[in-house]
DNA sequence: GACTAAGTAA
DNA sequence: CGGCATACTTAGTC
């Protein structure tokens, strides 16, 4: 951000310099009136003389310009290395040359590595960042400064919404305050020529690449992978041409990055492509990428060559293609598609699309057909009705994929309101209900286990399976896409055979390097909204986020630094003052009148909160029937304003509204999880208008790894825009009439039974193990989870026994070092049995994946 | 309905 | 620095 800081300096001080506008292009701004561009290099406290550096600049700036030398880009590096390149290291791009004008201009653009920098300030910056969002991935957006990155996947995304590469180069070069870098316009050229050249289509239920370019399938056919898992038939390849759904024709250009669509008109019409929306008076910059003619986009004449794939190492076809830098473009001409029966719905008349998924809707279907790829909106922005919208554009046979059987229930009810499909059109695959619709074609709704399992199927779902893929889809919506880089679930992939597919998202971050699979398995990401223009908007709510720093106290920190990762976990869930802060925030956010959730990853510790703080909870082995008892309650009895949820709440519950949410135990870096949770209030909107808030606590114990997690977990939330603030102290705490833990003595016993609690459960799980010690194959991943009931038991009798504190404190430190042992050595025993398991369960399923 | 098995996130 | 907990799904069987 070395450059953004130094960006935004610039702009506010542009009024300043408009007297001296002669040399701009030539003076690098750095006013001492203006703050340190940025501390990370400098040390605290130091003081930098910027005027004088800046006259110092100057001066050797005009040296360099007195003597003509062909490298005068090499000089000013040169110069400028002696004076700010210390501050900057290798992020001083000082030298790069300003445009006159540069101050109207809010684009920054690396010439090393393709980040672009945004003035989120500048009057047109939302009109750029619709530019940039097409042709580049968002980094960071926070409140002045975006980062945006140039990736080959955006640039292949880019051009597969129609733009062309001349065209992003030139309208870069716009906004740009320096010159398009040479490195950044090779780039874009090498990026987006080879894109589109290549096609997936899907005929008879069989995948073809198609290119109306026999050399560029004869390269392809050069790699191993792609000529083993060519499928070559009886029928000569090159007959096949005309029929696909493909065509060869130049795409007719939608409006694509155009910021100033009427909404209005285009409310009723459904078939996105058509209205073509006039430019807003200050997008005129834009213009030549809206109104691109379409002739050139491929000198392609009828002969479409093509060549049959194997199904199932399409996968790996489509990864390489990738990697050869030919991307496969998948589209889905469904308006002449003939063969596939069409499927009669449509939104009804009162259903209303919103701007912004508007928007993401004219990426998919920018240009008469729909486009394969990914749909990024936060929870709560209604991505469920983009995904109904699609469908009743697209008018074909669709599958819905979601993570469990309660979000399918929600699509089918969200499909019954929002358009008008019968009962007899909409079919639904679970485990307790196999469904086919009435018609040739219609709708199912399932899960991903339930398509992408292979073995151990019942009768009934293999039957229902042989229908799923026999048939040829026109689409697939996947909803909660991230999950489906997952081994088994990126299967269902393959598996279906669909014209198009949509994913759609709140977080499309995996903490595993897997999320860029989906490029090539899905498609490109088409569009990110971003959460504070929707929140800014009202779509969603105002999230005031706090990090609350809770010390520990001395006895909890002192076996907090003695324990093993394991316990310590537990030990700073538990920390009193933790407990302190949460019933003050809690006492505090219900006398406002707010609902407020509360979560907790570690089930020991959401128990022992919501018991002592006499509240109702959820977690996995709460019933079915409870959940919802507890979930009206929530709702609807105004005693109950708070519930304390485990990792249950973060998907698949359908949570009433809630205002206020806290965080206890926030474990490992989660990024998904964090965003996923603040999802959980976006919903309340309903104040919005009146600068209603909702609040997101993260409560977090100082000086332990929590401080670590939290701030990893924070990071997709920052990228979006949202900033912690850090409380450390509560006022009013103190003079809370029933704090609980107040004194040391309760402190104490709490930790007694903590620890008491986690020595039983090591205790227990030594006895099982030793009692089975021989019984390897009966070990199970659940022995884990089951001490943890009995010791919840045996903690009770432990804690009256520590009851007076302190000696048993001491006692029981000697026996736990000695149970530290055991357990350590049980453990090592455990694992060996878990190692051989899991090589077991490993080849076994490479087999299963060899076989299926 | 209780159980197991097998999957996911991290 | 990398793999491990854990808690939670789902589907299928009895």
């Amino acid at each position: 951000m070395k450059r953004a800081a130094e960006g935004y300096a610039d702009a506010e001080s542009s009024s300043k310099r408009s007297r001296r506008a002669g040399d701009q292009d030539e003076y690098v701004d750095v006013d001492d009136t203006e703050s340190p561009p940025d501390t990370g290099y400098v040390p605290r406290g130091a003081t930098i003389n910027l005027g004088a550096l800046s006259r110092k600049l100057a001066a050797a700036r005009r040296n360099a310009d007195e003597q003509p030398s062909d490298s005068t880009l090499d000089a000013h590096r040169r110069q400028q290395d002696k004076l700010v390149s210390h501050i900057f290291m290798d992020q001083d791009f000082s030298w790069l040359h300003l445009k006159p004008d540069h101050a109207s201009r809010p684009l920054w653009i690396s010439p090393d590595d393709g980040h672009i920098i945004l003035e989120a300030f500048s009057p047109i910056a939302e009109q750029a960042q619709d530019f940039l969002v097409a042709i580049s991935e968002p980094v960071s957006r926070p409140a002045f400064i975006h980062e945006y990155k140039l990736t080959p996947y955006s640039l292949y995304a880019a051009v597969s919404v129609g733009l062309q590469t001349e065209d992003i180069i030139e309208v870069l070069n716009r906004l740009s305050k320096v010159p398009v870098p040479e490195s950044i316009i090779a780039l874009i050229r090498e990026r987006t020529l080879s894109y589109g050249k290549v096609k997936l289509v899907l005929k008879h239920n069989k995948y073809f690449i198609e290119s109306s370019h026999p050399e560029t399938l004869q390269f392809l056919l050069k790699d191993k992978l792609i000529r083993e898992a060519r499928v070559v038939s009886q029928v000569a390849d090159k007959s096949i041409k005309g029929n696909t759904f493909t065509t060869s024709k130049a795409p007719v250009k939608g409006d694509l990055v155009n910021p100033g669509v009427k909404e209005a008109e285009k409310k009723k019409d459904d078939t996105k492509a058509a209205a073509p929306g006039q430019p807003a008076s200050d997008a005129d910059l834009f213009t030549s990428v809206v109104g691109v003619d379409s002739d050139d986009i491929d000198d392609e004449d009828d002969n479409v060559h093509s060549f049959e794939i194997d199904d199932s190492k399409i996968d790996d076809v489509k990864k390489r293609c990738t990697e050869l830098e030919y991307p496969m473009l998948e589209e889905y001409d469904f308006r002449n598609d003939t063969i596939n029966p069409n499927l009669d719905i449509d939104l009804k008349p009162a259903t209303v699309i919103r701007p912004y998924q508007e928007t993401s809707l004219s990426k998919m279907f920018g240009n008469g057909r729909a486009r394969s790829g990914i749909i990024v909106l936060p929870c709560g922005a209604g991505k469920t009705l983009v995904g109904i919208t699609a469908a009743c554009t697209i008018k074909k046979s669709c599958l819905i994929l979601c993570t469990s059987s309660v979000s399918v229930m929600q699509w089918k009810s969200q499909f019954m309101q929002w358009s008008n499909v019968t009962d007899r059109q909409i079919a639904v695959f679970t485990a307790d209900q196999k469904e086919k619709f009435a018609g040739e074609s219609g709708i199912v709704i399932s899960t991903y286990s339930m398509v992408a399992n292979t073995h151990n199927r019942s009768h009934e779902s293999k039957k229902m399976m042989e229908f799923l893929t026999s048939r040829e889809w026109g689409f697939i919506l996947l909803d909660e896409v991230h999950v489906v880089p997952a081994a088994m679930f990126r299967r269902v992939v393959t598996t279906i055979k669909a014209h198009s597919k949509l994913g759609l998202t709140a977080t499309l971050v995996r903490e595993d390097d897997k999320i860029s699979d989906l490029n090539y398995m899905i498609g490109p990401k088409l569009y990110e909204a971003n959460w504070m223009d929707l929140a800014a908007k009202g779509h969603i709510a105002n999230v005031q986020c706090a990090e609350v720093w809770c010390p520990m106290t001395p006895e909890f920190y002192r076996e907090y630094l003695r324990e093993q990762s394991r316990k310590r976990m537990l030990l700073y869930c538990m920390n009193p003052k933790k407990f302190q802060a949460c019933q003050f925030l809690i006492k505090y956010h219900e006398d406002r009148g707010d609902k407020i959730i509360v979560f907790s990853d570690n089930v020991f510790a959401l128990e022992a909160y919501a018991k002592k703080l006499g509240k109702l909870y959820i977690h996995g082995g709460t019933g079915q029937v409870e959940r919802m008892r507890i979930l009206q309650n929530f709702q609807h009895n105004p005693a109950v304003n708070t519930i304390f949820l485990s990792k249950v709440g973060d998907t698949s519950i359908d949570l009433p509204e809630a205002t206020c949410l806290i965080q206890i135990s926030s474990h490992f870096g989660s990024r998904r999880q964090e965003a996923q949770r603040l999802g959980r209030i976006l919903r309340a909107k309903r104040r919005n208008d009146e600068g209603f808030n909702a609040f997101f606590y993260s409560l977090v114990s100082k000086d332990t790894q929590e401080m670590f997690y939290s701030t990893k977990r924070q990071q997709f939330l920052i990228d979006q825009g949202y900033s912690f603030k850090v409380i450390t102290h509560l006022d009013g705490l103190e003079k809370l009439p029933d704090l609980v833990y107040r004194t040391r003595d309760e402190q104490i016993e709490l930790i007694s039974s903590v620890l008491l609690a986690n020595e039983s459960d090591a205790d227990l799980g030594n006895d099982i193990r030793a009692g089975e010690g021989d019984l390897a194959g009966t070990v199970t991943s659940k022995d884990f989870g089951l001490p943890v009931k009995v010791a919840a038991a045996q903690r009770t009798t432990g804690s009256l026994t520590a009851l007076s504190g302190g000696q048993h404190m001491s006692y029981m430190e000697q026996n736990k070092s000695a149970n530290k042992k055991l357990a350590r050595e049980a453990n090592t025993t455990r694992n060996k049995l878990f190692a051989k398991r899991d090589r077991d369960l490993a080849s076994a399923r490479k087999e299963a994946r060899a076989r299926g």
